[in-house]
DNA sequence: TCGCGAATGTAATAGCATATAACTTAGAAG
DNA sequence: CTTCTAAGTTATATGCTATTACATTCGCGA
């Protein structure tokens, strides 16, 4: 099969490989204007296939921005995981942090596709998108360095995560421009980098007491 | 003017308040199912009124949007309010914050429609939505009960709002069901508000020193 | 290598939503 | 009472999703 991810070629009949294309060009139009910049009529068009040829693929719409977030978050974690390979003076969940931030504000489009909508928590058990966002959490996981004491790291984990998401989007909603832009997005970003190793290390400190001496 | 709400008695020519009518009715779509929920023919249907004639009203869908979420956020903003008003042996952030969690899970739809699309960030200065989401933030910063110690309350409060934001959106995509499940929603929120009253103190205590002592 | 079935693509079409244009009604202001 | 304007109506153009029925090609087994 050949692997042809642009237009299909003139006097051909089938694509070569539609299903990738579509998701690759789906990614890029959403990249600017979000879930909603994507129109499987536009599309087809681009790829040069009749407007129902996505459906051979895609049972819907919504079929397709599933597979596209999915491809999304996966980008995600390739990029993640890159950071933490990486050496610098920072630590690991740092690194992860700011590149998390860097990709949501980039790729604004993009993000605002793999969290805005409600596609990812309609998302079966199992799914493909179920399995890509599971693995972008547990680098958020991983990234902590932190040994594995009852659900301290996961609780750690949920709070950056959630701090992050929060800084990106209001980030995105200009919400440093006005009277707080005086902190840099990268700031704060550090700012709970710093209080989540400092609640993690305390948190296990704390259990391992507890452990020792009993409850 | 007559202030009616409802559909538009019928053998009459005109609504009565068609577009305050409109609001709340895309409110109450939204409620469900976000912007998405939103469709103008719809809301005429549902109001009585032939399709076109919200367009005396609104340019376009966009500003239909717009208007609604300012509305959403005045809604948010008078709870917030409320909350901070009454009497319990939480802090005011604490009560504050509950209530925006609480907000943003009771009110999914609502709360997705005014955070996960670009409509609030494509609001120009002085714009009905740009004051409306002021002034929810400059709520935030008053339930900090902190003093205006240069920009450090600023940074607070950005930090709380961000991590609250997080909070809401996790607890919306089903992350709290699988391995971490044992942090509840509102634990998670008690824990990003006392490390912002901790920060604050430490900070504002840092800022007194640097004043007496010199730089 | 032939042929057949499954996968993939096309043409035609139904249905719904946004948005505009041209016309109508009623309320208010002089 | 007339006239101007805000607000609503009918008709229509355009674009997107999705389905149905039909056409083409690929690949696998006989």
């Amino acid at each position: 099969m050949r692997s042809q991810l642009a237009r299909k070629p003139e006097n051909t009949y089938h694509h070569g490989d539609l299903r990738a294309a579509l998701i690759k060009a789906a990614l890029r139009e959403a990249e600017q204007g979000g879930a909603e910049a994507i129109s499987i009529k536009a599309l087809a068009k681009q790829l040069g296939v009749s407007q129902p040829a996505p459906y051979r693929h895609f049972a819907d719409r919504e079929a397709l921005l599933a597979a596209v977030t999915a491809e999304a978050f996966r980008q995600l974690s390739a990029i993640m995981r890159e950071a933490m390979a990486g050496t610098s003076k920072q630590s690991k969940l740092s690194r992860l942090a700011q590149v998390t931030l860097d990709f949501g504000l980039r790729r604004n489009g993009i993000y605002r596709l793999m969290f805005a909508s409600r596609t990812v928590s309609c998302a079966a058990k199992g799914s493909e998108l179920h399995e890509a966002t599971r693995e972008t959490f547990s680098l958020v996981i991983e990234a902590l360095e932190a040994p594995a004491v009852g659900y301290l790291r996961e609780r750690q984990a949920l709070k950056i995560w959630a701090a992050l998401h929060g800084v990106v989007m209001l980030a995105e909603q200009g919400l440093f421009t006005g009277e707080a832009a005086h902190a840099t997005r990268e700031e704060l970003v550090e700012d709970f980098v710093s209080e989540t190793k400092a609640a993690l290390a305390a948190a296990i400190k704390g259990a391992r007491r507890r452990k020792t001496t009993g409850p």
